[in-house]
Formats: structure tokens, C-alpha cells, sequence
DNA sequence: CCATTATGTAAAGTAAACTTGACACTAAGT
DNA sequence: ACTTAGTGTCAAGTTTACTTTACATAATGG
């Protein structure tokens, strides 16, 4: 048991950015619209390189996006 | 061409730290040794986990060790 | 109604991250 | 000379990230 370490806060930073779909992250950033369903989902964690990118089209520093931990008090 | 977008500061940092070794480092964010090697030459860029274990190992923020783009400027 | 848009899900495949085990080289110590 | 610690490297294997294709559902608008 506990296996995701990494939390996210893609999803609602979609929506607090010109309510952005899930298609159009994922071209922004150069994936499937799958891999961002994982992503929010928590199924996995993104690749270093991905987690960059998906920071970037936010215009936000990482840590803001991505957080370590098995979430709680984010 | 053009393979590697994100780079680190992983050699340099182990030296500021306690000299610490690469076995040590693997060791303490739980990895072999060869992946500190391939991540220290830039083989490959590592997972977003391990990248936020390696940040707190040296006690810095994820940014502080790998940084995006093609290197230059760091 | 029917079409479209946004989302969820799932199976099978490829690609990349990471492991295991093994061997080689250099530097330092005895 | 011999040993040990630290590093580099390579091939083969497993695991995980990511793709492709496909189908399902709810919400909206004509």
C-alpha cells in the first residue's frame, strides 16, 4: 500500500486558467489527453521533464504545481 | 539531436555535502549507485519522486538542484 | 432528438527509468 | 606489491511512464 508519493494540483489550476481543457494542457505541453487524465487521477507521476513543462504552461514555479508527500495539508 | 532538457547539480552538490559518496546518496533516496551515475553524466532525467527525494536529501528545493532547458546559464 | 464537447476508462504496445550483476580503472593506504 | 574505496561502464532484465485506439457517459445547444 501507499504508493503515490507525489500529489498535484493540475486540475484545479485549469480552471483557474482560462478554463483550460484537459486537450488543450496536453498539446501545451506536448502529451496525450490520457496522460493528464492519469496525472490528475494520481495514477502515476509525471516524468521530471513533464512535470517542468506542465509548471511552465502555468507560468508557475514547480513546487507550486507539484508537491512531495502523500498529500495532507495541501 | 537535442535529447537532454533537464540537467543538475548533483556532482557538485555531493561535494558540498559532507563529501558524501555516490553510494551514500543512492543509499539515502533509496536508488543504486548506477542511477546516480546516469543522472550525474545526464543519461537520462529521473522521475519526479526521485527528483524531490534527491532535492531533500541536500535540503533545497527541487529547482535548486535540476533545473529545465538545454543547460547553459547554470 | 441529434451532434458536439469535455471527461473517464481500459487494453495492448512502445519507450524510458531503474535494477542487477559484473568487470575495469585510478588514487590512497599499508 | 596488495588491498580498498570511489567511480565509470556495459548488457540484460523489470517496472513505470506514456501512446494509441476505442468505447462510454453526462452536459449543452441546435
Amino acid at each position: 500500500m501507499s504508493k503515490i508519493l507525489v500529489g498535484n494540483h493540475i486540475r484545479k489550476l485549469r480552471f483557474n486558467h482560462n478554463e483550460m481543457t484537459q486537450q488543450q494542457l496536453a498539446d501545451k505541453v506536448g502529451v496525450t489527453r490520457q496522460t493528464i487524465v492519469a496525472l490528475e487521477k494520481g495514477n502515476y507521476s509525471p516524468s521530471l521533464e513533464l512535470a517542468f513543462r506542465i509548471a511552465h504552461a502555468f507560468g508557475l514555479p514547480l513546487e507550486e504545481v507539484f508537491f512531495y508527500g502523500d498529500d495532507t495539508s495541501q
